[in-house]
RNA sequence: GGUCCCGUAGUUCAAUGGAUAGAAUAGAAGUUUCCUAAACUUUAGAUACAGGUUCGAUUCCUGUCGGGACUACCA
């Protein structure tokens, strides 16, 4: 139970014991004292003024002295401040609390719940190479997998691939035409970007094509249709549905440039899955559903043959689930692809990673399900995040204002190298581990900047100003470790180490900088609590930014190898130890490495 | 047109309806015979506008203004 639980509790029985109010868990209201007020943790008193007809000065110097005078080791004092009663918890308590936890590297993490979660994220195309956005998806979902992970949950990653339709078709007609037989072995070109080269080709001809067919007089919507490339391109999709074999083998071979590609940035970055579906496999999958919807009632047919489903009553329009030619839709895809991951699976829940572009989208998807009465229906949750945009607006690639994921990687890895020979703090690293050191640092800060911001929120990326590495950075927070563990490192090395319950409440009273990092170590949790029921990894870097901060003034401002006293010394080599566990779970809930040395 | 989202320091981000709206960065001024200065300290700077609900509103409601997404027999 953390502390504020413990507080509410006792609270609670106060309140019924002293007024005979039976208090509800969310009447009380629990907060940090602010920093200018005596205290540790405030009860904010109005909400039940009214009922108990009491003054909030009064009420609070009630319930203060008779917390106090019930729970003695545990309040040591309060005092009221308008309708706030502050309380401070007894030093015993958090050094109580430091010397049970200190030594767990894995404090936080919760034995399994029984309870299995799908994670569906980073869902790339395979006609170009993955971009900014693509990389706030796959660190969100790798992220909110591992939060959920680290709290009990099962988890089975996947991903989907959309390696069909029309866009494909495009790089693929590209390629015929232009490439003259190029390949990304004899161009040397990463094969996503080979292929998505193409791709970019594909627009570049079909754009000259209809400004030349419009210059000779046509409308503009019937050259987009009439240039001959796009036709070609459409004869081609009508190809591969036929599974006719060149194009097939085409199709097979240029997906697999993306797929080597695709291999080298994910294990770079760190996204992995363990299960992969592949949209030429389940675009067929919904048709099924159509006949059960009818027959219950749920979706209705035109005239033309076409389905539909009415949502008008849920507030949204009518939804096409089948063309009139019989071919399915994106939507019906989706509902397939839903069962079948449930058949395989049987997921408790299932989290779809997708940009909130596509809000609309995966509403009507829920609603679909949950009126075919599919019993997976209410587990499905769309984690929506919102976009990464330049401060231009939107990435746009015909604009060639895409910033690309490798390239951005590539970039931080150059910075994170210059910065560490400025420094030149390393310098009897070997060749592999200052390679591994910058891997780190570029990754924790990129990850860093891209999880700290609500995913809801969309977010503004300036590529003229890199990204940072101080302040509210991942290499801040991976700096304060490196510190710690030095710290450690010297005291391993030196005299005795530091045992558990040895120095119980022979340290003296705790310092104000000292209790301020003991009380956030002991908030780890409930942070997690927080990300999980959010769905919502920003709250951690948050969290983990401003323990390091604190444990940074607390260096700044105290000793740890030259404290005052022998216990002094213990006590902050426990914190210490206790900071650098925590920073670096919480760092790991984010997918980012913590150095020993920087 | 309809549905939904968003407007907080110069900039990028915080704030379960709670105290004097927090950080970071950019700006100004400082800190290194002492555990890593990728650090620390001080300073200045913001809730788009107008109403309403409330003891209390950045947060909830209404309206105005501004920005964005979606609204395909594309995926």
């Amino acid at each position: 139970m953390s502390i504020v639980q413990e507080i509410k509790a006792k609270v609670a029985i106060v309140l019924k014991e002293v007024y005979g109010f039976e208090a509800k868990e969310t009447d009380l209201t629990i907060n940090s004292t602010k920093p200018e007020f005596e205290g540790d943790y405030t009860l904010v008193l109005f909400s039940f003024v009214k009922q108990l007809k009491k003054s909030p000065e009064q009420l609070g110097n009630e319930i203060g002295g008779a917390l106090v005078k019930a729970n003695p080791t545990l309040f040591t004092a309060y005092n009221v401040i308008k309708g706030f009663l502050n309380l401070t918890i007894a030093d015993s308590y958090w050094v109580n609390f430091l010397q049970s936890h200190y030594h767990e590297p894995k404090f936080g993490s919760r034995p399994s719940n029984g309870q299995k979660v799908m994670v569906e994220y980073s869902s790339p195309n395979t006609n170009k190479p993955l971009h900014l956005g693509h990389l706030r998806n796959n660190f969100l979902g790798w992220s909110v997998a591992q939060v959920l992970k680290e709290s009990g949950y099962e988890i089975i990653k996947s991903c989907i691939v959309n390696d069909r339709g029309i866009h494909i078709c495009k790089s693929m007609i590209a390629w015929q035409k232009f490439a003259n037989g190029a390949t990304p072995q004899s161009t040397g070109v990463k094969g996503d970007h080979f292929v998505g080269e193409y791709y970019v080709k594909f627009n570049d001809a079909y754009k000259a094509e209809v400004d030349k067919l419009v210059s000779e007089g046509m409308d503009k919507a019937t050259a987009e249709k009439e240039a001959p490339i796009m036709k070609e391109t459409q004869q081609m999709l009508q190809d591969w549905e036929a599974g006719q074999p060149e194009v097939i083998e085409l199709w097979k071979r240029m997906n697999s440039w993306v797929y080597e590609g695709f291999d080298v940035t994910y294990k770079r970055i760190g996204s992995d899955f363990q299960k992969m579906y592949y949209e030429s496999d389940t675009y067929l999958l919904g048709k099924q559903f159509v006949e059960e919807g009818l027959q219950k009632g749920v979706f209705f047919k035109k005239e033309d043959g076409s389905v539909w489903i009415d949502l008008t009553a849920d507030g949204l329009d009518e939804k096409l689930v089948l063309r009139k030619d019989g071919t399915s839709v994106y939507i019906t895809q989706d509902i397939g692809l839903a069962q079948q991951k449930y058949d395989e699976f049987r997921y408790d829940q299932s989290i779809y990673v997708i940009a909130d572009e596509q809000n609309y989208h995966m509403k009507v998807l829920k609603l679909i399900l949950q009126k075919l009465s599919k019993p997976y229906a209410e587990g499905v949750y769309h984690l929506s995040y919102g976009m990464v945009e330049l401060p231009t607006g939107r990435m746009k690639s015909r604009e060639g204002t895409v910033v690309d994921a490798d390239d951005m990687v590539d970039e931080m890895v150059n910075v994170a190298k210059q910065k560490t020979e400025e420094l030149g703090k390393v310098k009897d690293f070997t060749e592999e581990e200052l390679k591994e050191l910058y891997d780190t640092i570029a990754l924790g800060a990129l990850k860093f900047f891209l999880l700290r911001v609500d995913p809801k929120k969309k977010m503004i990326f300036n590529p003229e100003e890199s990204i940072d590495f101080h302040g509210f950075t991942g290499p801040f927070v991976q700096y304060t470790h490196a510190r710690i563990r030095s710290i450690l490192r010297k005291a391993a090395d030196g005299d005795k180490k530091p045992e558990a319950g040895s120095q119980q409440s022979e340290a003296g009273s705790l310092l104000r900088l000292e209790k301020e990092i003991i009380i956030m170590l002991e908030q780890y949790p409930t942070i997690l609590d927080q990300a999980v029921a959010e769905h919502n990894p920003s709250v951690i870097a948050i969290y983990v930014f401003s323990l390091a901060k604190a444990f940074n003034t607390f260096y700044t401002e105290h000793s740890v190898m030259n404290a005052e006293t022998e216990e002094k010394k213990q006590l902050r080599l426990q914190i210490s130890e206790m900071t650098a566990n925590v920073i670096a779970s919480g760092m790991g809930l984010l997918g980012i490495r913590v150095p020993e040395r920087m």
